[in-house]
DNA sequence: CCGACTCTAGACAGACCGGTCTGGTAAAGT
DNA sequence: ACTTTACCAGACCGGTCTGTCTAGAGTCGG
């Protein structure tokens, strides 16, 4: 029995977005490879063939799903950064606080990417989104620097760029729930070495 | 054929070291779910009742293949840490570079126990593992940073730790080689600043 | 009212998985 | 010389995986 009623004339997005959800949920709490099709479509209250013709194979699926996770990480990142802080610098530093939201959600299981980077090995899928993603967040933090008047902000990025992954791993691995705290701490004094406060 | 002579008197020894190699090279290149048994047991010239009768199931070669590269991790770093640094201030920053010796190796993959997380969750013996190597990790930096007499040995070792989850993450999926270098720029200048040099 | 379309439900094929079991070989211990 | 032990080779079992295919139900425009 599906929700309400399916609506007319939606084509393949009503079915596209539940099994787009479903994917999410699994893929995310139990990993790719764990998670079969059968899982996933039970999951979406959707048949086979569906998702078969809307996202080609079980690869289609995993590309779309780390791409919503992309562009919903990116979203939501520029939203809160913009609705919190309005210098770069502060939002240099307002990165790492927008990463602790995401770990304080109960259900939170680490980076995807990165988790998806090592089930899902030499999937061509896998590696191209992964990419992507790694571009977005050296560019966040590299812009930023810039904007902020960094010496050198592409060293600055690098430095920033640790301290983001290694937040998440604590977070993740450790359960430590103030990882964010300790990274921002850090990015704060890396960020004010950098940038030569002129005001 | 195997290799030499099987020597006698061996009992399982021979026969566990070479599942026990193999394991290593295909878990740590592939994954532990992408590397079937049958996998296993070609690449070490070995029976599949072996493996069952020395490691008992899957999950057993799992965390004798964890096990084994925590201690040959942990055995490294004290050896290099003693053969290069003198002081605790010294080797609390070093860390990072015998850290880099690894990334250097072209079969370097990242952190075996984060992708062992990422693609094997929910399993015990990837999870006690784990629990054992995160402790080593965290112990390595609290204790080097007790001993340089840290003002607050705690807060300097996890944010180290952040450091080098990090740099590990950068050097696996940016392909960044210098990812070491950024990681040791950093943690001098934590280090200075949290250690009060008073000689 | 009717074909075109989209969906569901589920059987099915082929491959691969972990794990067990049988049979044969060769050396060690007594 | 006989038994025991350790190992190899591989058939085999039940289960699960991805992906295809068939059949039917509901909905649309004309």
């Amino acid at each position: 029995m599906p929700t309400e009623a399916p609506s007319p004339k939606q084509r393949s997005t009503a079915a596209r977005a539940r099994l787009l959800a479903a994917a999410n949920e699994l893929f995310y709490a139990e990993g790719i490879r764990a998670v079969g099709i059968d899982r996933v479509i039970e999951h979406a209250g959707v048949a086979k063939a569906t998702l078969y013709s809307a996202f080609g194979n079980k690869e289609g699926l995993v590309r779309a799903y780390l791409e919503a996770r992309h562009t919903a990480t990116s979203e939501r990142m520029q939203q809160e950064l913009e609705a919190r802080y309005r210098t770069p610098k502060e939002r240099l530093v307002g990165v790492f606080e927008v990463q602790g939201l995401s770990f304080a959600d109960p259900d939170f299981r680490g980076c995807a990417f990165i988790s998806a980077n090592a089930d899902a090995p030499n999937v061509a899928a896998v590696e191209e989104a992964s990419k992507d993603y790694r571009t977005w967040v050296h560019a966040l933090f590299f812009d930023l620097a810039e904007q902020a008047g960094a010496k050198d902000p592409k060293q600055l990025a690098q430095q920033l760029v640790l301290l983001y992954d290694g937040s998440g791993i604590s977070a993740w691995l450790d359960h430590d729930r103030s990882a964010d705290n300790t990274a921002r701490t850090v990015a704060a004094a890396l960020v004010d070495a950098a940038i030569p406060d002129d005001l």
